[in-house]
RNA sequence: UCUAGAAC
């Protein structure tokens, strides 16, 4: 980061503004944890009272940054920060926003950005609305979910696989699995190509209520659908097998990913660990941590 | 600037 700030300071001693932007674009970019983006946006203040405000995709891509690391707080502060210096939200702006407060679950919030959209003469599109879903979906609450789901249909707004997935996800997180499964059928009807986040999502449910035979029926399917397991799926179904006691089984179908290039990481290894720890072979599990190194994964 | 969904 301070290899950054140098070159912004030199940059913007030069009045090179544009080159600046792409510079600021990098280095948020750049930030991997919350402590690196907070000591980024230190320094854009910095700036800032030098009388060097921010353009608006460098709002944009801090607020997206933030979003990934769930900062719904800081998000908010620098959202109003670049509407008091006189920056105009873009939808992709309130968009963020909207997403953000809904990952934590803040619905009555993101309905206020919601309004923020109308106000300023967008109209809210797939993103906005799936957003939406997935918030009210956290908060358990499906029937909002549905509603929403209907009304961007009445508004012209197609829903697409994410906002399908993402309903299936609420479904399968309230125990109501077999609509979800009629939701993957309905999905396919209308054209919508359920992708592998679909899929590990109906996979993963299936495997906790112990329908395993069923999960594997559905693996055939996504393959016959050109849509390959991925490690996730793969450690869904491991973890299904181990939940079913068919260690051994699991142990197959970590090879079985390996020979289809997919690389097995700390999760899909802590779900074997995890599997024979609970059936008491120790032994086993500390074979499978051993061979975590080789696999470059490291234990967490 | 190009944002939304899944695994232990």
């Amino acid at each position: 980061l301070d290899t950054f700030f140098v070159l912004l300071k030199s940059l913007l001693r030069e009045q090179l503004l544009k080159q600046a932007e792409k510079i600021q674009i990098l280095m948020i970019k750049a930030c991997s944890d919350e402590a690196e983006i907070l000591k980024v946006i230190e320094f854009l203040n910095e700036l800032r009272s030098r009388g060097f405000g921010l353009f608006l995709p460098v709002y944009n891509t801090l607020l997206i940054a933030l979003g990934k690391f769930d900062m719904d707080t800081v998000s908010k502060n620098v959202y109003y920060q670049m509407v008091d210096s006189g920056v105009k939200p873009s939808l992709l702006t309130f968009n963020t926003m909207v997403n953000v407060l809904c990952k934590k679950g803040k619905v009555e919030e993101a309905y206020g950005f919601l309004g923020l959209i109308l106000q300023a003469d967008f109209r809210p599109d797939t993103f906005t609305y799936t957003s939406l879903i997935l918030g009210h979906c956290r908060k358990c609450n499906l029937d909002a979910a549905f509603g929403v789901f209907n009304h961007m249909q009445e508004e012209g707004c197609l829903p697409n696989s994410v906002t399908y997935s993402t309903l299936i996800n609420g479904l399968c997180k309230e125990g109501r699995i077999d609509e979800a499964l009629v939701m993957l059928n309905q999905m396919v009807e209308r054209d919508c190509q359920p992708t592998v986040y679909t899929y590990t999502v109906l996979l993963t449910t299936l495997c906790s209520l112990g329908r395993v035979k069923e999960a594997f029926d559905l693996v055939e399917d996504m393959k016959n659908r050109g849509c390959p397991p991925n490690v996730q799926t793969y450690t869904t179904l491991i973890s299904g097998l181990c939940r079913c006691k068919k260690l051994e089984d699991a142990c197959d179908l970590l090879k079985e990913m390996i020979s289809n290039g997919l690389v097995p990481n700390t999760v899909t290894f802590n779900a074997l660990i995890n599997g024979f720890c609970s059936e008491g072979r120790v032994d086993s599990a500390l074979d499978i941590f051993n061979r975590m190194e080789k696999h470059s994964c490291m234990p967490n």
